[in-house]
RNA sequence: GCCGGAUUAGCUCAGUCGGUAGAGCAACUGAUUUGUAAUCAGUGGGUCGGCGGUUCAAAUCCGUCAUCCGGCACCA
């Protein structure tokens, strides 16, 4: 090859490895075409070299792409991007044009649009637009894009009034090639990073679910503007399945099986508080005694601290000035200033502190199930989830530095094998270092955070990394998981502190007599109890397994000739320790299924001529229609089984 | 806290143009004695979230407060 067609052609790699030679400066549009005519017509982008380019970008050096389609993850991303800033954007200013358009970007399974109204607009408003995208969606107008320098930019949007357009072209570090995107025969154009749909045609099936408000680059202290979410799939069929999902998720919240299954309720003069019906707190205690028996085989030592403590202490500790705003207090009649516990750190340390420990006392583990009281800003309640008092299965570390990665691996080994007995496997683990408002010197964040990083780095499970998100007093791992609609709950919890120590002067006495400061790691499991359970409630759907179901069985007669033999089972039952109820009503066996059924009672027993006569329960389990038939004896042996798992 | 929406019987919800409230389920009473997800009939049940205003008249219109819902921000 001469040096002439060197400088002409290019290697492209396709994902399947074959490498063609093409023209420098050749578009992705024509690559395709050269694949096939069908290619051609269903590509909507390419990737090169692992970026998302539009179709009609030249490529002018070797390359490794890959021709996109709507069939692919993120082909469908693309396509979901053109939805909201080509159809919706259009639609919101042809309706409304007074609007100032900011961003809209994808998320999980569709789209937002964050828009200045004129007037602020609601969900009645949504089909209205709908109907507009449709309209433009349908005319299937090619988009074409130019590119402009900053200043040209600045004026295009200027122009318009687009102020936020023109506050991100402002900020940008870029002076060129800012892309502008348009669809023949409008007027309309905007500014993105693209790459988008070639034309409209590749718009699949898609519906806007909900409006919001969201501030303006996400900072409270910005004006808010009305986001509008929507869901955008591939086709129809696609559509409709989400939708269902989510329509099925819905039946799983918590809040509504909490009523159905009379766990717990909440009112109006104490928000954010929960009022424990007797399953709900026989539900809490199970797993309160679960966690304890764990703590116990790990070598922890339980306390309880008090609720109220003098303000003197609060402000010891740092809490009065980082978290006063959060904190419950109360002032005596002699004026004394008292705060709730936010937090059992400050107590937990207090026991620590009685009496001289020696080096050869550490590791020291103390646990608390604390009541915690926090002034949630309203807006933040959410049944179980987000509370304003709450229990924490807490507890506080105290050991040497050398200990100190050794404890948070065996803490978060704890973490993973006890969240396995729920059946959540697939955990996400956030770290989160040092934030702004803080205490402590920054050498001894270093320190902190190095060891919580190398702990994480060892136990070898995938994390994502929270920049600035630690706690005021120290960095942190967060183990989260996922509610039935999605969204994400931080549970189990481990924070190194390396600054209450020195602030409530922790020590202990080294090996050399002398009084050194211990490492102190907080740590929760569950997190809350209160949360932990919503989670649980959510993840069984309301079928919590036997052994953590406040009722363990019902028994059904077919009719009152059975009363007497249904009640001597009840009260055997009971003597064992089996948590069973029983329906002796004047009802049919079905209206008696029903009921049970969805108070979500994991077994019904059935009791008729056939089983009295030889001894035996029908056995119906819930969500099951089958019926087997069991001795008495067996009945109770599988039963206490399944209660004593763990 | 911020934006939008909601609040009517124990629960889920209807209530038109401003004219003093209705259904289903549940509860209660009676009949029915029933074999695996709703037997029939009757009865009772409401300061329409609180307070204030407009009006001859307010569940309905306006203001305000509270709580809840969806997000945002916050989240030790």
């Amino acid at each position: 090859m001469n040096v002439q067609e060197e400088k002409k052609n290019i290697f492209i790699t396709f994902l399947d490895g074959k490498k063609v030679k093409f023209n420098r400066g050749i578009k992705g549009i024509e690559i395709a075409a050269s694949i096939s005519k069908s290619l051609e017509k269903k590509s909507i982008a390419v990737k090169v070299n692992g970026e998302y380019k539009d179709l009609t970008d030249t490529i002018n050096n070797d390359a490794t792409i890959e021709i996109l389609t709507v069939d692919s993850e993120s082909g469908l991303e693309i396509m979901r991007h053109t939805l909201t800033a080509q159809v919706l954007a259009k639609a919101i200013k042809n309706l409304y044009p007074g609007s100032k358009l900011a961003i809209g970007p994808t998320i999980e399974n569709g789209f937002y649009y964050d828009v200045l109204f004129e007037k602020p607009i609601s969900n009645e408003d949504l089909p209205k637009i709908e109907k507009e995208m449709k309209k433009i969606a349908l005319a299937g107008s090619k988009i074409n894009k130019i590119f402009v320098n900053k200043e040209e930019a600045l004026k295009l949007f200027f122009d318009k009034g687009e102020s936020y357009k023109v506050d991100i072209i402002k900020e940008s570090p870029q002076e060129d090639n800012f892309q502008i995107y348009c669809q023949e025969d409008t007027d309309f154009f905007d500014l993105c990073y693209g790459p988008h749909l070639p034309n409209l045609k590749h718009i699949g099936s898609f519906k806007l679910t909900k409006v919001a408000g969201a501030y303006w680059k996400g900072d409270s202290n910005n004006e808010m503007l009305q986001r509008i979410y929507g869901t955008a799939w591939k086709t129809q069929e696609d559509l409709e399945h989400h939708i269902n999902m989510l329509k099925e998720a819905e039946k799983r919240d918590h809040r509504l099986l909490g009523n159905s299954m009379n766990l717990f309720h909440f009112q109006e003069e104490a928000p954010g508080s929960v009022f424990w019906h007797p399953d709900g707190w026989k539900l809490f205690l199970t797993l309160l005694n679960y966690m304890r028996k764990k703590q116990n085989e790990a070598g922890y030592l339980e306390i309880n601290t008090p609720d109220i403590m003098d303000r003197s202490l609060w402000e010891k500790s740092g809490h009065w000035e980082k978290f006063g705003e959060n904190m419950f207090t109360t002032t005596t009649k002699e004026e004394k200033t008292y705060a709730i516990k936010p937090m059992n750190c400050p107590g937990g340390i207090q026991v620590f502190n009685q009496g001289i420990k020696s080096y050869r006392d550490l590791p020291v583990k103390i646990s608390e199930f604390g009541k915690v009281h926090r002034y949630e800003p309203s807006g933040a309640l959410h049944g179980l989830m987000r509370v304003r008092a709450f229990t924490q299965d807490d507890a506080h570390i105290f050991c040497t530095e050398e200990q100190l990665e050794e404890e948070c691996q065996i803490v978060c080994n704890l973490i993973i094998s006890i969240y396995k007995d729920f059946g959540f496997s697939d955990i996400t683990v956030k770290y989160s270092d040092r934030p702004k408002k803080r205490v402590g010197s920054d050498s001894v964040w270093d320190q902190s955070e190095k060891a919580l990083l190398s702990t994480i780095n060892k136990l070898g499970i995938p994390y994502k990394v929270n920049p600035g998100e630690g706690a005021f007093y120290g960095p942190k791992l967060e183990f989260v998981l996922r509610d039935a609609i999605g969204r994400d709950w931080q549970c189990g919890t481990v924070q190194i502190d390396l600054n209450l120590p020195e602030r409530l002067s922790c020590n202990y006495i080294n090996k050399e007599g002398e009084k050194v400061r211990p490492v102190l790691i907080h740590r929760a499991l569950f997190g809350s109890l209160e949360r932990f359970i919503g989670i649980l409630i959510e993840h069984y759907a309301g079928r919590l397994p036997l052994w953590l179901s406040p009722v363990n069985l019902v028994i059904v007669t077919i009719n009152n000739k059975f009363d007497e033999y249904a009640t001597n089972l009840h009260n055997k039952f009971l003597k064992e320790g089996i948590a069973s109820k029983i329906d002796l009503r004047n009802e049919k066996v079905g209206y008696k299924i029903r009921e049970h059924s969805n108070t979500k009672i994991p077994l019904i027993l059935v009791i008729g001529e056939k089983e009295v006569e030889s001894n035996t329960v029908a056995l119906r389990k819930l969500g099951s229609t089958d019926v087997e038939s069991y001795s008495i004896e067996k009945i109770i042996s599988l039963i206490k089984n399944e209660k004593n798992k763990f």
